[in-house]
RNA sequence: GGGUCUAUAGCUCAGUUGGAUAGAGCAACAGCCUUCUAAGCUGUGGGUCGGAGGUUCGAAUCCUCCUAGGCUCGCCA
């Protein structure tokens, strides 16, 4: 039964309202005491020329005993509050999630629909810093809450592989570089010589010149060029490849720039056969006057290729390969102007599928303390930042394990300080609204206490720990008589019902506007919720056996709860910590 | 200068599209381990929602102006 479609039909007739209006006004009390949901009554005062007070007394009693589920209504200050009968819900929920489990809250809402998520997106031949956390974290996050509400998701690495910086590397890679060092760390010794090129070109500029040369030639194919743009390519992904493993990030395609090259031509045609494209100080031109924006480039004066006519050619080929029903890219709020130009073309190209396609922008990442280990100039590598957060993880788990879990092997602990290092700084990224800047500093990030990644994964491990125990007890509490989970229904057991109950609508929120953290949220409050009542009650010692087994039933819910919110945003939860 | 975003507790942030006494976490202070994991729990203090007007039954939320800051504004991506 879904209490909030019944309350709303409920209030249909006696209010007038078409059930939509009534599911945009009917909201979630902001206490508990005051109820399960609450209706206000001030946009009826109008119509109905009644002080709100008067009007929510009258439906009150009219409403009386038509909704069973409903323990009692009360009119305050204007609203109708409504009280679900709490063995009810508490039982309902406690039955769904059980029934989902690691799937709470899933749906089929999008199925049969596509949606493209277009993240991480490094540049080849550069290191994988920090910055490129955000968005390869936020992608994937963003790509597990689509598929958890049943939308098919493609997820599309777009790498920055293509463009002069080739040739300059092509250039410096025959001057300088060295075959054995490119093998052991392929990134450091490509930075190595792009530096290089790049403090020898100031003294020497023809280098500039034979770079652009070098990359002209590797464009029209030549096989020198190309096999060792390929090399160059092949072993930065492998270097990439380790993050992306410890992260649990995978793609669906690595179709980069390079992959677009020989697709613009295409469509620089198709855009002057509209007679769009004009010429300007000597490139070539979108006018987007009428959208209040400035004219987009779409071939530069030298007649090469710009990011912005690759990015229209993606769009092309995304929609007739995928038929998409949301193109989206997770880059940083700096671009915006970028994607609204690009996706502004499409629309004046009068290519409809341009109203789905999406920039979802993030902040940036700033730094507080600059006394961060890094090995090369002032990026911090993404590879050190998890290791680090690993190795303090590492400390924590070994001082603890000494008190609680002395027979714990290395090998797990380990295992187990590598999930929580790197679900910390997952959560970092996740925490807040992504639009925000964050503003990095180790001691926030290593900070185990209250909202945490730890925290969160500490709750889980807890839950798990009794249940452990009921299992070594023969105690199926999978399979609990729904009259028994009646008895639950204390002020934590109902919250912890709640919260599960809200899964699914939270997810959906989050899938809506793009915002992981609501998941963050989320699993933050049910943790919390959940430490309560672990420190309330004693579980396995619940005299009756009854209302054991339906507390056993209700930490196993919450569990899957807590292990379906942690995967969605792509952290592992751990059966002990 | 144009565009755009932001300003909420000492710090980091929420605030469900205009609703009830503005909420969390951290930090501070005071407590709780012979009991399923103390990375935990309980309690206390802490606010002119950047400022000034306006809209209305009602504003952190909408409008105008101001202040401060971030990002961005044609051949990099």
């Amino acid at each position: 039964m879904n209490f909030r479609q019944s309350i709303i039909e409920g209030l249909v007739p006696l209010t007038q309202f078409p059930a939509t209006k009534i599911a945009d006004l009917l909201e979630i009390p902001p206490q508990s005491q005051l109820g399960d949901y609450a209706f206000p009554c001030f946009l009826l005062a109008k119509t109905l020329r009644k002080a709100p007070p008067v009007i929510a007394s009258e439906l009150a009693s009219q409403l009386g005993q038509s909704l069973d589920f409903i323990d009692r209504i009360e009119a305050v200050n204007g609203y109708l509050n409504f009280f679900i009968k709490r063995q009810l819900l508490v039982s309902q929920s406690i039955q769904e999630a059980l029934r989902q489990g690691d799937h709470l809250g899933s749906s089929t809402l999008g199925a049969g629909q596509t949606v493209l998520l277009d993240f991480s997106s490094p540049n080849i031949a550069k290191p994988f810093h920090v910055g490129h956390a955000f968005t390869t974290i936020l992608g994937n996050s963003l790509s597990k809450i689509y598929r958890h509400i049943g939308y098919q998701t493609v997820r599309i690495n777009h790498l920055g592989d293509y463009g002069t910086q080739f040739g300059k590397l092509i250039v410096a890679f025959r001057l300088w570089g060295d075959a054995t060092a490119l093998d052991i760390h392929p990134i450091q010794e490509l930075l190595r010589i792009y530096v290089k090129f790049h403090d020898e070109a100031k003294e020497n500029p023809d280098l500039e010149a034979e770079a652009r040369e070098q990359f002209r030639l590797l464009e029209s194919g030549l096989p020198d060029q190309v096999a060792l743009w390929q090399k160059f390519r092949d072993l930065s992904l492998k270097e990439f490849d380790i993050v992306y493993k410890r992260l649990g990030v995978e793609f669906d395609s690595y179709a980069g720039e390079s992959f677009y090259s020989d697709k613009i031509p295409a469509i620089v045609e198709w855009l002057n056969e509209k007679h769009l494209i004009e010429d300007s100080e000597g490139a070539q031109v979108v006018r987007l006057d009428e959208q209040k924006l400035p004219p987009c480039i779409i071939l530069k004066s030298d007649g090469s290729t710009i990011y912005a006519s690759r990015d229209i050619a993606a769009v092309i080929y995304r929609q007739q390969t995928y038929n998409f029903a949301k193109n989206i890219y997770v880059v940083g709020t700096p671009q915006a102007l970028h994607f609204k130009q690009v996706f502004g073309v499409l629309e004046k190209a009068g290519f409809e599928k341009a109203k789905d396609c999406l920039h979802v922008g993030f902040g940036l990442v700033k730094f507080a303390d600059r006394k961060l280990s890094t090995r090369s100039g002032d990026v911090i590598l993404l590879e050190d930042l998890l290791s680090e957060s690993v190795d303090k993880t590492l400390e924590i788990i070994r001082s603890n394990a000494a008190i609680r879990h002395p027979d714990m092997p290395e090998a797990d602990m380990l295992a187990i300080a590598e999930k929580i290092g790197i679900g910390s700084v997952i959560f970092t990224f996740l925490k807040n609204g992504r639009e925000r800047d964050i503003v990095f500093s180790w001691e926030e990030m290593l900070d185990f206490e209250g909202d945490s990644a730890p925290y969160v994964m500490y709750t889980y491990a807890r839950a798990r720990s009794i249940l452990r125990k009921a299992d070594q007890e023969g105690i199926d509490y999978l399979h609990v008589d729904p009259a028994k989970l009646r008895l639950l229904g204390s002020d934590d057991e109902f919250a912890l019902a709640k919260l599960l109950e809200s899964f699914s609508q939270v997810i959906e929120k989050a899938a809506s506007v793009n915002e992981p953290f609501m998941v963050v949220r989320l699993v933050c409050n049910l943790a919390r919720t959940f430490n309560k009542y672990y420190h309330h009650e004693s579980i396995m010692k619940t005299q009756a056996v009854d209302l054991r087994d339906a507390r056993l039933a209700l930490v196993a819910a919450c569990s899957s709860g807590i292990k379906a919110a942690l995967n969605l945003l792509g952290i592992d939860a751990v059966e002990r910590m």
